[in-house]
DNA sequence: CAAAAATTTGACTCTTGAGTCAAATTTATT
DNA sequence: AATAAATTTGACTCAAGAGTCAAATTTTTG
């Protein structure tokens, strides 16, 4: 293992690393314009400015508009579902877990420009196709707790699909209303959301 | 009172009644298209279409497209506003007001093509101002519900701006899955969200 | 029916913004 | 320094779609 030994394989690894990096900060940057203007209102040029690069550069880095759409969605559901993951398989009761999982989404919508983006329509076929599946296994995931907590006798019973629906909303129009930069603690809003999205759920005899 | 005179004053009448009523028409078409695809992923070609009609024809009833996004966001809210004004001034607690107002408000959402928008960013200055604020005004009379509620110790205390995003995301999530030519009933989701709106935010002793 | 008013259209212009590409520039390698 | 590889750019093409308008068509009225 001779210093050219080393330089063949660190190398190139460091120089895709360096070529990923950017790529990511052009998705960052796209999904924080997305985020507050929407996918139509955001030009590549604005995109390439907010870098200080020029909209030509930005082909080196990504294949075209719709696939940082795509991109951007990616990145928030590969972020819920990692949460998830940290989440399965505890001996807790259905809502228990449901509720530290939401609590943490929250968490993770109110910190560093990750944000969920409402707009698939915006992608064609095939992408627009992964990216609902993707959602619709995310929503199936918790809807899966939802059913847990249902049959373990922590969650009030009803519908899954609709209990899920039901608080999934107010993580979507997040966007619509908070800003990073305004002075709402995101765990505050965590701790208030969460006990909101509990109390509805818990299954106890609740009087008129 | 002779033929003439009633002429003279129920014609134009109609006239412009027949008139108005084409341009609701037209609002409701592209609303309904806005809602499917988004409003940048709607040609006004497309809209005309949907109405046996020529783009061009669309520009005697409507200014321009941004107006017709316009007037899809005031169509909706004025009915909010009207469902409010219903259920104002009772003598009932907050929670009950909120919760009579929040079961309208789903079945309102889940019937005839009227839908929350949630695409405020395509309009330009004064449009989107305006519709801003006309959201605000009802977020605003819906914050006081909540307050009211709170001061009459029937909502459990908390930041009742936060309160108030919270379930609101529900209604504008609704977009997102629920298809009016499905086989969900609009009552059946208006009893489940709001048992879930209510059971959040009532004020009793919840167990861990 | 004829004149007038209302409605619709075909064919057009214009702007915006996505995407391309050969050449220039910068960075790394020997 | 010279060469090669990576990165960026200016200047361009191209398509889509909004909006216009004079003329054609349909409807209403007297």
């Amino acid at each position: 293992m001779n210093a050219q030994t080393n330089m063949t394989i660190k190398e190139p690894f460091n120089r895709e690393k360096q070529h990923e990096n950017k790529r990511r900060a052009v998705i960052r940057a796209a999904g924080e314009a997305f985020r507050r203007q929407g996918y139509h209102n955001t030009s590549m040029t604005e995109i390439a400015q907010a870098l200080g690069l020029t909209k030509a550069a930005l082909y080196y880095y990504v294949k075209n508009k719709e696939e940082i759409l795509f991109e951007c969605h990616l990145m928030v559901y590969e972020a819920m579902e990692g949460l998830l993951e940290i989440h399965k398989g505890g001996d807790k009761d259905g809502l228990s877990e449901l509720t530290y999982v939401f609590s943490d989404l929250v968490k993770l919508l109110t910190r560093d420009g990750l944000s969920l983006l409402t707009d698939v329509s915006s992608l064609g076929g095939e992408w627009k196709a992964g990216v609902l599946l993707r959602r619709r296994a995310i929503e199936a995931r918790i809807t899966a707790i939802v059913e847990r907590g249902m049959a373990d006798g922590s969650i009030t019973p009803g519908d899954p699909r609709l209990t899920v629906f039901f608080f999934m909303g107010a993580l979507n129009w997040l966007n619509a209303w908070y800003d990073p930069d305004g002075r709402m603690d995101g765990d505050a809003i965590a701790d208030q959301f969460t006990r909101q999205m509990r109390n509805g759920l818990k299954n106890i005899v609740i009087p008129d």
